[in-house]
DNA sequence: CTGAAAGCGCTAACAC
DNA sequence: GTGTTAGCGCTTTCAG
């Protein structure tokens, strides 16, 4: 390994005037610097960058906490994040499935100068001690309750509510919504869009048609949506699905396919989340579109600026939603 | 921030001591070892590790460098690794999209420990410079053609003969070819793989059946495998598919499902990779699975092993591939 | 069993 | 313009 002190022996200058010239810092001649800038060429000397943060108390790189469904379902949070990271000289380190508490522990060590955390739920007090830490944070897209903390956010009541808008725009007065995990944020968040479109709408939301099921896999979650729509078509009279999320949708999409009827012609399905099997299914599955890569951009850029700018004003931004209509919806059959 | 002086000084002791009871070294009394860790939970101290890094030299994170193709398509690769560093303190940076220079110059930061390499391709010479770097390497899943570097491959040949195989005892000899940037070295890999499988089965290959396509991005290899279905299937007779992607696979079912004929009734159809739609689409793809957890947990324990044993032995180990059958494979129609 | 001291590689205040 | 020096927080050798 090659150090700065390589550099000042060989250069017969001392570390201070090598580390300043490496560092641009001003206060040398012409010459020395292009010796200096030679010399560190030749040897190949790259700064350490332990030695660096140890001085600086800046570590340069950030954390990103998610937990394992999210980044199975959204790795373009990661590259989103990263590309902001890049340009702005940083790194960024993968915390998979972790807590609060190790948040707090992985602060204190120093490693990271703040912290991007997705999809942890918070329970009121326990931010107290994170906040307390060196370092930033900045939530994804959860259910922050506190008003303290930077925060970028979804819009799931307008995805809730523009999709089921949108039904209702096509003459859909009777839509099943199948919902994913109670406890979960989104999922209410999207349900309120739901009766609330339905409800400034004039219509009357019907308790059998809000139907819930067992969410708690991938499998699971298709295994609702399909026998959501078969147990209920025949009793319950609906037009349309929505669905809190895709893999729902697909097995809606399927249980219609085996009752020998046909997506959109007479039954339109909407899903949530884009996920990627979306584009490939059939019909094509349209969807409302979770803004994944711009939730990790904005973030990130917020998260930088705390850090840099030691800028301490607290940000919440709340992004809005798309409707991604593909090839699964169709008015209502007359 | 309380570091190890304010436990030092607080327990009335010096800091050599404070250090070794922390780290469990011996040579204190058991009350001493008491007081301090008391102490030390009281005041909540938790070492840094940018200070314990510059002084051992040693910083306990890997990174891993893959494209962004790599990481939308198999964000499990990440979980993989993570979940094995994990259990040995380890952790985990991101690299995308970053070629050998980099990397040579990321491992002279100082910053890791070892680098997992995956989808960079290595022109000979230049693995030179990055082996010489303090840092171990691992590479995952490469075209690497030096014989000194630790490697863990992916039996593609053997997924193309297997996939190959199954569709001869299937009863099929006419099978379509579609492949992927040729060059590509799984694409080739495969290839070598179903020219074998024919070849041992002593049918003659027939150049037609090989066809090439755009498949520079996921739609691109869509259309490759609507195209290469469609224009074919009147003209060249052949009763199975084998795509070098699944999503290519997606395509050909498209085309299938266009000409009004049935997979699996009229054409069988098999991909490569087990991407996540091929669990949704209808029919439901038959294809060849990648093991890629078990290569990211190979190559994230071959390099722990390289770190903390200084274990100087290369490690190369092939992983076999498995078919997955689906529903979009049958015997040959009469 | 304990402590003094060196030093990891770097930055930055200060003196010259 | 340049050098001396202190010190970031920690581990480890060595002396006692």
């Amino acid at each position: 390994m090659v150090t700065i002190k390589d550099i000042a022996r060989s250069s017969r200058l001392s570390i201070a005037t090598v580390s300043r010239i490496l560092n641009k810092k001003g206060n040398y001649s012409k010459e020395t610097e292009k010796k200096v800038l030679r010399i560190a060429k030749d040897f190949g000397y790259i700064a350490n960058l332990t030695a660096r943060s140890l001085k600086t108390g800046l570590t340069r790189t950030i954390g990103i906490v998610l937990n394992d469904f999210y980044l199975q379902q959204y790795p373009s949070l990661i590259s989103s994040v990263f590309d902001v990271l890049r340009t702005h000289d940083f790194s960024l380190e993968i915390i998979l499935n972790s807590n609060l508490n190790e948040c707090s522990r992985l602060l204190s060590e120093g490693r990271f100068d703040g912290l991007l955390i997705t999809d942890i739920n918070v329970e009121p007090g326990e931010l107290r001690e994170l906040t307390e830490r060196a370092g930033d944070l900045v939530f994804l897209g959860g259910d922050i309750e506190r008003e303290d903390v930077n925060l970028v956010e979804i819009d799931y009541f307008q995805g809730g509510y523009l999709a089921t808008k949108h039904l209702i725009n096509l003459g859909h007065t009777d839509i099943l919504f199948i919902e994913d995990d109670t406890n979960l944020f989104f999922t209410q968040e999207i349900k309120r869009g739901y009766l609330f479109s339905l409800d400034e709408n004039g219509i009357q939301y019907k308790e059998p048609l809000i139907i819930r099921g067992d969410t708690s896999s991938p499998t699971a979650r298709e295994m609702t949506g399909f026998n959501a729509v078969k147990r209920n078509f025949r009793e319950t009279s609906f037009s349309a699905v929505l669905a809190t999320d895709d893999k729902i949708a697909y097995g809606a999409l399927k249980a219609v396919s085996e009752e020998g009827l046909k997506v959109p012609g007479n039954l339109s399905v909407i899903g949530f989340g884009n996920m990627s099997p979306s584009e490939y299914i059939v019909p094509r599955l349209s969807t409302v579109e979770i803004p994944i890569s711009q939730m990790g951009e904005l973030g990130a850029e917020i998260l930088l600026n705390n850090i840099t700018r030691k800028d301490s004003i607290i940000k919440r931004v709340k992004l809005k939603i798309q409707m991604i209509d593909r090839e699964s919806l169709s008015s209502k059959p007359a």
